[in-house]
DNA sequence: AGCCAGGCCTGCC
DNA sequence: GGCAGGCATGGC
């Protein structure tokens, strides 16, 4: 599979990074909404300011005062949108799936998908980033790192999100842990590095990477 | 001071 | 079906 060395590499450069950091399927619904466009310092406070009024949960949320919502979420910007899109996330939980967000399960990925794309302010990215880290089905999560990296490197110029998706579903063998953590480990390994030349692949293969893309022999494989 | 962050929706073409 | 513009805060 051709997607595998690269994550070796990626796995040996960065390890285990453990995504995603939460303690239930809600809170990572939350902190998907939450993180779009968004850096993730911002999605913690207001994260942390769920979890000390007690409102971390789909009827919280649901229940809860509009303006003070928007407060409590205030530090992960356009907290206008995200506050709606809290409430119809949590209100179809609460309508649909009986309270819980685990209850998706019962649906296969396809269906889930789709029901989440249904939902106003949820995309694919964060469809995909719910139905992978919170709800356990295999499936990869592209986002803007992902399709500059690919490109980067060379593993193929993807005109759109679904196309670079079912390139990793045929190319990358890994299970579900190893499906959480490369999209972790793309994300981490692009944070990094050089952004003011987005093509330039010189900014991207320096320090540990290059080491084990030369341990690994697979320089001239990255061209598909 | 200015640019960016783990997107998404809308309106236009 | 692609693309620009809007959404907003906090860190570097």
């Amino acid at each position: 599979m051709k997607l595998d060395r690269l994550y070796e590499i990626l796995f040996h450069n960065y390890g285990d990074l453990k995504w995603w950091p939460a303690e239930t399927p809600f809170e990572v619904a939350v902190g998907a909404i939450l993180t779009q466009n968004t850096n993730w310092n911002n999605v913690e406070k207001a994260i942390e300011n769920l979890k000390k009024t007690d409102l971390l949960t789909p009827y919280g949320i649901y229940r809860s005062d509009e303006n003070m919502l928007k407060k409590l979420i205030r530090s992960a910007g356009f907290y206008n949108q995200k506050c709606e899109r809290l409430k119809i996330l949590s209100e179809y939980i609460i309508k649909d799936l009986k309270g819980n967000i685990v209850n998706l399960k019962k649906y296969d990925l396809k269906q889930a998908r789709e029901r989440l794309l249904a939902l106003k302010g949820i995309g694919k990215e964060t469809a995909d980033s719910i139905l992978l880290y919170a709800l356990d089905f295999k499936v990869f999560v592209v986002d803007t790192y992902t399709l500059n990296f690919f490109e980067r490197l060379k593993i193929g110029k993807f005109s759109s999100y679904d196309e670079c998706q079912n390139y990793v579903h045929e190319c990358f063998s890994g299970d579900i842990k190893a499906y959480k953590n490369f999209h972790a480990l793309i994300v981490e390994h692009c944070k990094n590095f050089c952004k003011k030349h987005p093509k330039c692949i010189d900014c991207f293969l320096n320090s540990k990477f290059c080491f084990w893309v030369e341990k690994f022999n697979v320089n001239v494989k990255f061209n598909r």
